[in-house]
DNA sequence: TTTAAATACAAAAAAATAATCTGTCAAAGA
DNA sequence: TCTTTGACAGATTATTTTTTTGTATTTAAA
């Protein structure tokens, strides 16, 4: 059991967070001025909002074309039979790939959604070829390519003066 | 056209977007450590790439759970008529749903595909609703919650060693 | 109620880092 | 060869981070 006292969020600790979410890279000073704190109670809550886990890392988002992977795609994976060993197995193949940026378990027949970058079309027969083959239990897949991407934000609406 | 004249990136710049995109928060001066400079080339690089756009920002990732937002669900969305004007539409509508992380535009029969992260069944339905009301020439959608979160990473793989 | 302990905060000081400046070296082009 | 350019290291200054200290407020115990 988790008998780990966690503290209410409150105002100013909400702000830290939507500031931090937005730009990760603010300084404490810049940061404590925002929440109307000086620097050492901010860093604190930083600190402890660290610790508890609220702020699970600290990211620079890379261009991905840039980096040559110009084609995003969405593949819908079905398993035929429902072993919990195959679910472990599918889960830890997955999570190794690293052209795989996310892997869901969906409700419905036992399906996994997965989300990635990768070069170009053959490239994506290779990824699609190598999961097939390798991985036990995949019964068929269905797969989205993405021709625009709309949106994609990583942050969530957060409104620190009425806390959910 | 544009005549801007973009550099290679070599196996230094390629270390630095890694290590970035690992840790956002990083110093220059451990940054340049890990990558084999002192620490005003290292930073140099690091304004020209965030200037050329390789660096788009960077972001604190907050847990979502923690923030009320228990539930994930991915959406597919078809227009029923394929004008334009809807497609444009439909792009604003969706860029400025807060609760809306990704949308993408997808191969097949001009489809959406819509990632969101909501509170729970209530929120959901409001969501769909909304949408659904709201934005003209929906056809249907189909829905996919998730229940187990298996991989969710931002980063790309990236090998300083062999530049793609 | 009074005292003690804990918490949150600000301000000051010390340590570390960021940003700027200067000069050197090497490569490219005239 | 000479000049220009670009990348770099080292030194310097400005700023930020981190630690320390002290105060006010709250909470719990005496």
């Amino acid at each position: 059991m988790n008998t780990k006292q966690k503290r209410k969020l409150d105002k100013i600790d909400l702000n830290i967070l939507k500031t931090l979410q937005e730009n990760g890279r603010i300084s404490y000073v810049d940061l404590a001025d925002i929440v109307g704190l000086s620097t050492t109670p901010c860093m604190e809550r930083v600190k402890r909002l660290e610790k508890d886990g609220l702020i699970q890392g600290y990211y620079a988002r890379i261009d991905p074309h840039a980096m040559g992977y110009g084609m995003l795609v969405f593949v819908e994976i079905s398993l035929s039979y429902q072993s919990p060993d195959a679910f472990l197995k599918f889960n830890k193949a997955v999570a190794s790939l690293p052209y795989v940026l996310e892997c869901h378990l969906v409700s419905g027949d036992a399906d996994f959604l997965i989300k990635a970058r990768i070069a170009d079309m053959s490239e994506y027969r290779a990824l699609l070829g190598e999961m097939l083959l390798t991985l036990p239990g995949v019964k068929n897949s269905k797969s989205y390519i993405v021709m625009e991407e709309v949106k994609e934000s990583l942050s969530l609406p957060i409104n620190p003066s009425s806390p959910r």
